[in-house]
RNA sequence: GGACAGGUGGCCGAGCGGUCAAUGGCAGCAGGCUGUAAACCUGCCGCUCCUUGCGAGCUACGGGGGUUCGAAUCCUCCCCUGUCCA
């Protein structure tokens, strides 16, 4: 009941159900501890979260923390830090990490990027050297840092985008998913960068999950998370939101997608958010969280208002 | 005592005869920030007035005096700071 199928083997458990929302409590088993979801990750982009310690970050309850593909690979690159002894070590973050595939940046850095039905070309923001990242490189990279949950590679579209737009994107990301997890499967235990049997788990290796797309439109976002469903991923992912969409359309598509989504899997809503739309997602069945603002926001000299 | 180098708006620091109320940066104030090209971006930042304008007046580049149509910028005396030599 509720243990992943997959041979790797991510587990989660759902230890508590609300009678009143789709909110629920759990636990991610993972090969650097376990994580109680609801939870929100902070952003540890290029192997740091920003202006903190790790001391200062532990202090907060962070129980997992994120780490990026693109930003890695550019500095230092993946198989620097596998040679290091992968994120973990090579960050001082002895608890699991998540990393994201570079698919945000196929959004965020599109004028350095190119996108094709292979994969992504994208000119370093740091020297402008070339660089492709295909949905198979994006797993060995992700397998070499050693991330605990790695994701598949996506096109994350602006808002707003044209409805052929969010169609190709949905039909890229499903087709990307496809081969992610293809190879994901048999390469994974042969790729994996992290020592998983020194960190105390040998039943527990690196996880894959799956990304919804679909902007706001309904009936792509309902075919994304059915596609992605049906792949059989450990855990989903829905992303493209929180990209500038009107609040409504944020809640309102968590909670479509939600929907579809395997109920005994985590499901993690990418990039949210502020502290209301976290309570309000997890009102809607989300389990897992990330996002900038907290980081970004304390480095700028903010803070959250009650307002939000 | 001697030799240099300096004293500029809350701070740091440009400017070195007019286009200077004075570049920049910091701090401050007001916005912004949602899978981080962000410790970043936008605006304001001497005072007063109004017909809100590449507007007017006032005050301001250590202090006094001077040169000049005009000085933060040149001269002079004084005060103060730093470095070095006695």
């Amino acid at each position: 009941m509720g243990w992943n199928k997959c041979a790797m083997g991510l587990k989660f458990e759902i230890t508590a159900r609300d009678e009143n929302t789709r909110a629920r409590t759990g636990i991610l088993h993972t090969a650097h501890g376990d994580v109680e979801t609801p939870i929100f990750m902070p952003v540890g982009t290029a192997g740091a979260v920003k202006a903190m310690t790790q001391a200062q970050l532990e202090e907060t309850g962070a129980q997992i923390i994120l780490g990026n593909t693109y930003h890695l690979c550019m500095r230092p690159g993946h198989e620097r830090v596998r040679e290091l002894g992968g994120l973990h070590r090579f960050m001082s973050w002895p608890h699991p990490i998540l990393t994201d595939s570079g698919g945000f940046q196929v959004m965020s850095l599109k004028g350095l990027g190119k996108v094709t039905e292979d994969g992504v070309w994208f000119r370093s923001h740091l020297d402008g050297t070339p660089h492709f990242f295909s949905p198979e490189s994006v797993m060995e990279f992700q397998l070499a840092l050693g991330a605990d949950i790695i994701m598949t590679l996506d096109e994350c579209v602006d808002y707003p985008s044209s409805h052929e737009t969010l169609k190709r994107s949905v039909r890229l990301t499903g087709r990307w998913a496809q081969r992610s997890k293809k190879y994901f499967a048999e390469n994974a235990a042969r790729l994996q960068g992290c020592d998983f049997a020194e960190a105390g788990q040998t039943e527990v290796g690196p996880s894959l999950f799956g990304i919804v797309q679909g902007g706001t439109d309904e009936g792509l976002r309902r075919e994304s998370a059915l596609e992605i469903g049906e792949l059989g991923f450990e855990g989903y992912a829905i992303g493209g939101l929180s990209v500038g969409e009107p609040k409504d359309d944020l809640y309102g598509m968590t909670e479509h997608v939600a929907g579809f989504l395997p109920e005994d899997r985590p499901r993690y809503l990418m990039g949210v958010g502020t502290p209301e739309d976290l309570v309000r997602c997890v009102a809607l069945g989300v389990d897992m969280f990330d996002c900038v603002m907290p980081t970004r926001n304390a480095r700028n000299g903010c803070v959250f208002t009650r307002e939000g």
